[in-house]
DNA sequence: AAACTGACTTCTC
DNA sequence: GGAGAAGCCAGTT
């Protein structure tokens, strides 16, 4: 049966949270593991909402550029980026990640 | 049920 | 390469 028993939403914590420490993935990559390639806004609005804060490690999710969004966490992008770099992810000057290394390779 | 919003992506100039 | 505009999706009000 192909009930969707699962929201949107609980596939796009499923797919963040198998995000590997030290990589990140954009919005379009969890939007196209989620089921739906063009739900980039969507996933960047649950991850809004997050009820799963601590269980989604929502600071993985960066732009397709490689540019930190978003994040209404503490410290905000600032704290965002910080944690990336404490897990591994390089950064370049322009305060963007390095997708060709740093990027989920899914 | 309809309209608005938003942590995106892609196209064109 | 940078800036602006349009399109798309799910959730919330």
């Amino acid at each position: 049966m192909v009930t969707k028993n699962i929201l949107f939403t609980e596939k796009v914590y499923t797919v963040v949270k198998k995000i590997p420490k030290g990589k990140v993935a954009t919005y379009g990559q969890i939007a196209r593991l989620a089921g739906n390639p063009r739900a980039a806004r969507a996933v960047g609005m649950c991850m809004k909402n997050n009820p799963y804060a601590p269980v989604v490690p929502c600071h993985r999710v960066v732009a397709q550029n490689g540019v930190l969004t978003g994040y209404s966490g503490k410290g905000g992008i600032r704290g965002k980026q910080k944690l990336l770099k404490a897990e591994g992810v390089y950064f370049l000057k322009n305060n963007k990640i390095h997708m060709k290394q740093s990027g989920w390779n899914q």
